[in-house]
RNA sequence: GGGGAAUUAGCUCAGUUGGUUAGAGCAUCAGCAUGACACGCUGGGGGUCACUGGUUCGAGUCCAGUAUUUCCCACCA
């Protein structure tokens, strides 16, 4: 087929064009040419109009990509099996078929290790994104990897009822049917809620499926399962009882949108671009004197009960006890002394509003102040604000306050001034510091808790996640567990009816009720969802029943085996898990030992993945759209494709810029492999690996036909399983993924496979073998990564199709013994990378004379008669790997381009000499080695170092000072003869 | 205000307890239609390891400081 073509004759054309017209060529001998635009997103047919009259053409924005070949539609003798992967074939099949098989059940057999992971419940109404991507796939490799390695593996999956978010959606939903859930009353909307629930939710299941995960469906657990919720109430009644749980009246964070309490982990701080407010209230003992303070919130002055300054400020030492004019609203109050008052802020003077801050509410309390609450529960201004700002918005009062005080004349300035205000993260509204009667719980063991982590019995990964966690645990305070929903797990306490709430002698705390329910009346609130999320390590095994739990082997499983989630959720949900874990795995207890805390921890290791964020290094999210569709992703890399490099691209908990590239070149892995797989099994007959072992492949190799080829490629492949299993041990996914890929592609496949092609063709048995053996380890090693794949080819050519999932892959230490029959020398390892090395040299040499080697012969001066030997035992496998005709000995130097191998100087033939740019290049070369001799010969001249050194460092500066004289002195004599 | 992390090739990142001449992929440039793979093969170029000091015979690696980026925590209205 070789249409030759002068490229180098067409002056100025861009190398693509080239490319183009090369290829117009070669198929489309014609006026047109197809061929495929490729920007890295879509792929679109264009045509262009060359050859005859071919012009440089602009050159456009986007790179160019022919996706054709010479050999288009050949077919091989293998004909099912088509040059290109395309995973839709495979996908559905396989995902089906591990269902039907019932390769994700929970097994439990007797002697064999347990392995147990949980998954993070995605919220009911979620689904898949890209986060949950990056965490599935690592759990689904950890859980498939724990197969292979014959533990007895549990992944439970389940969702969340994701109290206020839920909640929130459905009554969007409602709104749209001019529906408001107070009308319609809590049981009504329950209903509307539970259908909405069972109608969309779980969605992201049939997602995931599309990923491959390998959780147990059939085992899955919801928040408010009726089993899960008794857990999560007696969780309530038990902390009661134990005293953890009080009701009181207290500074909560008030969400106006959802109008609910919510925790301080749920309050985001946000800066803002605000402005402060100078405003000067009379002093009402000195008439026409003022005391002026700086506010962000004018609009809660009507709020005031006192003006603070600090007991040690000059400036207000003799107004301290006086009162000044509230001037909005207007009303005397004190002027009082508070420590907690910064000097240099503002004015130094600080207006007092208990209801409305909880610095302001603790110096009232430390004065005895009053409590007057200007707002409504939906934010806005009651009555007490008076009549003429009662019902605005707290954001419009704010611009009508500071009106009305212009008018009057008490507003002195107004600055810009930026500062930060907690945002409810749920219903995107800033929060408002809020006096409510709500449910608090005080931490239990505490103290055990951060043994857990300092005593290593929860490791987390990466480590340093450990400070965060303990700095929270250090400061942690009461959680305000009430929230004001229907959606969740309903509070666990009745009142008696017309009684006095804040009376615990008329409360009644029990998972069942009163007997006599007609006398009491249930709490309204529900529970913070993550007061039941963080039973979940319990929950799912039946807690507290103790007969469910047998049933659902709680006490195999538990601790489970390593927590996959990401480092937001650290103190919402991982140490809250470890609490509870510490409280109610076990009998209760005040306090407990080291021993106790380890079999009562929830999970042994805790792996935090990073936040995936796109180019410009902003957090993946619906709401900016920075997102691309898993499903589209999955679509067009292929499931396979997509986890490989979604994995690529994920070190160990640090943040990952979302890189499509990484998915091509997973897809393009894959596609290797396949070919890879394509070619062992050529031409050939031989038994699916899903119908025969490794002792079985081993017993078709004869010991005496395995050259140094097969000998180094297989210690080669137990050296890289044994670095493969360190890394999984660390939970280095990354690492491993990547020394596979290096093993694979640039072990087997660049070397192994092209060295062993001649024998190959020669048909040897054994050389099959071994291709065997490295094919079947090495979809055994990959079937984590890529599933799906992985096992079509482990079942390629049987009708049987059973999955490879729970096959056992031998570790290093088994192949090490496996192939102790077949006598394996370790100097073949060095043998062959001397090899390599005379190979790329060559080919480093041919590619630099370009077009002066017309006759593909190359000498050889040998070094020793050993080199001779060498090469000439590997005589054809050289020719065909260097791509030359002929390969001869010499005795002397000879005129031609050389180069220094590890067997010798090589010179390639060429018609024309070119000796005087020879000689520049030989003497280039001597100047870089003389350098390095003398860099060698000054640290050996140093006798701190020689003295100083260990021993084998100082012994390699010697041999390569030894190495690199004689290099030179070889080159010298080359240049000589020149 | 406190704490963590990051800074290595044009880009995305590896780099073991300090030890030969700092690696990979992508991109780029040059060559290649070779019975597995152009989603491929071969080769080249490209780095003052953010900066400044220190420790050491020896620092990308350890220590201190500076700068930039970033995340978390925190009740200055």
């Amino acid at each position: 087929m070789g249409i030759k073509f002068n490229f180098r004759k067409k002056a100025n054309v861009d190398r693509w064009q080239r490319k183009m017209f090369y290829a117009s060529r070669l198929f489309f001998p014609g006026k047109f040419f197809l061929l495929s635009e490729y920007d890295g997103i879509k792929f679109n047919r264009v045509f262009l109009h060359l050859c005859e009259n071919f012009k440089p053409v602009e050159r456009p924005q986007f790179t160019f990509h022919w996706t054709f070949s010479r050999k288009p539609f050949s077919v091989h003798a293998m004909d099912a099996f088509g040059k290109v992967f395309v995973p839709a074939q495979i996908e559905g099949k396989w995902m089906s078929k591990w269902l039907e098989e019932g390769c994700f059940d929970k097994r439990i057999e007797e002697g064999k290790e347990p392995f147990c992971i949980l998954m993070p419940p995605p919220n009911v109404t979620g689904v898949l994104h890209m986060g949950h991507l990056l965490n599935q796939t690592l759990q689904d490799v950890f859980t498939r990897h724990a197969r292979h390695c014959n533990r007895c593996v549990t992944w439970i999956p389940g969702t969340d009822h994701a109290g206020i978010s839920m909640q929130v959606k459905v009554e969007m939903e409602l709104a749209k049917m001019k529906i408001s859930r107070r009308e319609i009353g809590r049981e009504k909307f329950l209903e509307h809620a539970y259908a909405w629930r069972n109608k969309h939710g779980g969605i992201i299941f049939s997602q995931l499926q599309k990923l491959g995960v390998s959780c147990d469906l059939k085992n899955s657990v919801h928040t408010l399962d009726e089993d899960y919720s008794r857990g999560v109430l007696s969780a309530f009644v038990e902390l009661h009882k134990r005293g953890y749980i009080y009701r009181g009246k207290r500074m909560v964070n008030w969400c106006p949108a959802t109008m609910t309490a919510l925790s301080d982990e749920e309050v985001a701080m946000v800066s803002q671009r605000a402005r402060l407010y100078y405003v000067k209230y009379e002093i009402v003992e000195r008439p026409g004197n003022f005391i002026e303070i700086a506010t962000t919130r004018p609009e809660t002055i009507m709020g005031d009960v006192a003006v603070a300054v600090n007991p040690g400020d000059e400036r207000y030492e003799n107004l301290i006890g006086l009162h000044c004019r509230r001037p909005l609203n207007s009303s005397d109050i004190p002027i009082i002394a508070d420590a907690a008052v910064d000097k240099n802020f503002g004015t130094g003077a600080l207006k007092i509003t208990p209801a409305h801050d909880s610095i302001d509410f603790e110096i009232g309390q430390r004065h005895g102040l009053p409590i007057i609450d200007v707002l409504s529960s939906d934010g806005t201004l009651n009555a007490l604000a008076g009549e003429e700002f009662a019902g605005l918005d707290r954001f419009i009062a704010r611009e009508k306050t500071a009106e009305k005080l212009k008018k009057i004349g008490a507003l002195v300035k107004v600055e810009d001034y930026e500062n930060s205000i907690g945002v409810s993260e749920r219903g995107n509204v800033p929060i408002e510091p809020r006096l409510s009667e709500q449910w608090f719980l005080k931490y239990p063991k505490i103290e055990e808790a951060k043994r857990a982590i300092s005593g290593g019995f929860v490791k987390f990964y990466p480590k340093r996640w450990e400070k965060t966690y303990l700095h929270w645990m250090e400061n942690i305070r009461d959680w305000c567990i009430s929230r004001q929903l229907w959606w969740g797990h309903r509070i666990p306490v009745w009142y008696r009816k017309n009684s006095n709430r804040s009376d615990p002698g008329n409360w009644h705390v029990s998972v069942e009720g009163p007997a006599d329910p007609g006398n009491w009346e249930q709490d309204e609130d529900v529970l913070d969802t993550w007061a039941s999320s963080w039973l979940w390590p319990l929950g799912v095994f039946g807690w507290p029943d103790q007969e469910k739990m047998k049933e659902k082997d709680f006490h195999y499983f538990y601790p489970t085996d390593i927590l996959i989630t990401g480092p937001d959720i650290i103190f919402f949900w991982v140490a809250r898990m470890i609490i509870a874990g510490l409280e109610f795995a076990g009998p209760g207890k005040k306090s407990l030992t080291d021993g106790e805390i380890k079999s009562r921890i929830p999970f042994k290791n805790v792996y935090f993945t990073g936040i995936i964020r796109d180019k410009l290094g902003r957090k993946m999210s619906k709401s900016l759209g920075n997102s691309p569709e898993p499903l589209d992703l999955i679509e067009k890399y292929g499931a396979d494709g997509l986890r490989f490099g979604i994995l690529l691209s994920a070190p160990q908990g640090q943040d990952l810029i979302f890189n499509e590239e990484n998915m091509v070149l997973g897809r393009n892995f894959c596609n290797k492999l396949w070919n890879a797989f394509r070619f062992s099994r050529m031409n050939r007959q031989c038994q699916p690996f899903s119908k025969t072992s490794l002792g079985d492949i081993l017993s078709r190799v004869e010991v005496q036909d395995l050259d140094i080829d097969d000998q180094s490629i297989l210690l080669g492949l137990v050296k890289f399983c044994c670095a493969f299993e360190k890394h999984m041990k660390n939970f280095e996914v990354n690492a491993a993924i990547n020394t596979t890929s290096s093993f694979f592609w640039g072990e087997y496949c660049d070397w192994y496979v092209e060295a062993s092609k001649v024998r190959l063709r020669e048909g040897n048995e054994t050389v099959f073998a071994v291709h065997d053996v490295l094919m079947r380890q090495l979809l055994l090693i990959l079937n984590p990564f890529i599933p799906f794949i992985t096992d079509e080819l482990w079942n390629f050519g049987d009708s049987a199709q059973r999955s490879m999932q729970s096959v056992r892959c031998e570790t290093a230490k088994d192949l090490e013994e496996a192939f102790k029959a077949l006598q394996l020398k370790n100097e073949t390892m060095e043998v062959v990378s001397r090899l390599r090395e005379f190979i790329n040299i060559t080919r480093r040499l041919i590619s630099q004379s370009n077009g002066m080697e017309s006759r593909r012969v190359l000498h050889i001066l040998p070094k020793n008669p050993a080199a001779r030997e060498i090469v000439n035992s590997h005589m054809a496998k050289l020719k065909k790997l260097t791509a030359m005709e002929k390969i001869e000995f010499t005795g002397e130097v000879l005129q031609f381009s050389s180069a220094q191998t590890p067997f010798g100087v090589i010179f390639l033939e060429s018609e024309k000499s070119n000796t005087s740019g020879e000689r520049e290049k030989i003497t280039e070369q001597i100047e870089k080695i003389s350098a390095l001799i003398k860099l060698n010969e000054t640290k050996l001249g140093n006798m701190e170092f020689v003295n100083h050194a260990p021993a084998n460092v100082v012994e390699g500066v010697r041999k390569m000072l030894a190495e690199n004289i004689a290099k030179r002195s070889e080159l010298q004599k080359i240049l000589a003869t020149l």
